[in-house]
DNA sequence: AGCTATTCATAAAT
DNA sequence: TATTTATGAATAGCT
């Protein structure tokens, strides 16, 4: 009968745990997408499951927000005495606050730690390039392969019987649309499928 | 009054599309919290505002998860084929689709990448330790010690109150309870304030 | 910053 | 495993 009010604590149950882990999972990306969109932020996901597999969200992109975190030199502080500091009401929120800026003077350090690291007056980057991954990567391109056929389909189904909305608003990450108010999204990045063949 | 239904695309008003970063920021992070204490996951978020002010949360800990991102070679790979990727209904949720599988492939060639450069044979980062970011750490460091006291105050006046409850639940970061029920987070890692003086 | 009316997310059940 | 439903949570618009 509905949704009814759990507690915020590890859920014992495997099946239970495994259900909850998908779909609150996707409903953090959705969240995060949406303050992509609404707010122009950009923001990065990485969630390891209990099992061990990870799962990102990222835009513009995972690795370039990761980068700039880390190398970053006008990220700015926190100030703690600051708006969201103060009204924190239950225990939980307050772990989160500690957690975050904890999280922000580690990063903070790290970031310190990988600046040095450029300056590495070297040519180690330059070493016999490894083919590793390469494997991995055909699997994705493959997938994704298969996947922009899906895709382009359902586009096509959704935008016959939605072209009249507001077709722009529902298309952020896309670029452009074509001459027949279909939205092709593989159109404005060609070579992204195709550069790591 | 009340919440009304916002079409999802980017909000023009800067006072309003700051308020809504708060807030949803606030929100994102909460879920994602209680998706780590519900199912044991492992969770890192890094969020530029417009701006480019950097947030970011992280259990258990962004630098640790980013590391893992990067390095692990154990990452499972998303089957295309498999569940998620059916139930699309939205133009935004194919857009969210697509976005996370190209991060995919992009996070899988940069992981190759810093796999290689793991590989350089050099005593590069042994460089001469720079003093840079000390002053930013001893501004978090002391920002960090003012929040400790409001947190601890503040812990005190809730665990007053929901000692009784299940205090466990509600506090899964901090590792112990001392022995009048009250919540000491700080207890536990006690250098963590101090290792940056 | 707080306050509601609503929409949205999602725990259970199927 | 996917869908449905009833409820709890998040939050847009105001003040």
């Amino acid at each position: 009968m509905g949704r009814q009010k759990i507690e915020i604590k590890k859920i014992e149950n495997e099946d239970s745990r495994q259900v909850c882990f998908s779909k609150r999972r996707a409903g953090l990306f959705k969240k995060a997408s949406e303050l992509c969109i609404l707010c122009g932020a950009e923001i990065a996901i990485i969630v390891f499951s209990p099992a061990g597999k990870a799962f990102s969200f990222g835009h513009p992109c995972v690795d370039t927000i990761i980068d700039r975190f880390l190398t970053s030199s006008t990220t700015a502080i926190l100030d703690v005495s600051s708006n969201d500091r103060h009204r924190a009401t239950t225990l939980q929120e307050l772990n989160q606050q500690y957690m975050e800026l904890l999280n922000q003077v580690e990063a903070e350090r790290k970031k310190g730690e990988s600046l040095k690291r450029k300056r590495c007056p070297g040519f180690w980057w330059e070493a016999p390039v490894e083919d590793m991954g390469l494997q991995e990567l055909e699997k994705y391109r493959a997938g994704m392969e298969e996947l922009r056929k899906k895709v382009a389909k359902r586009v096509n189904e959704l935008a016959l019987g939605a072209a009249a909305a507001s077709p722009a608003a529902t298309t952020p990450f896309f670029g452009r649309i074509n001459s027949v108010g279909v939205v092709d999204p593989f159109d404005a990045k060609p070579s992204a499928t195709q550069r790591f063949l």
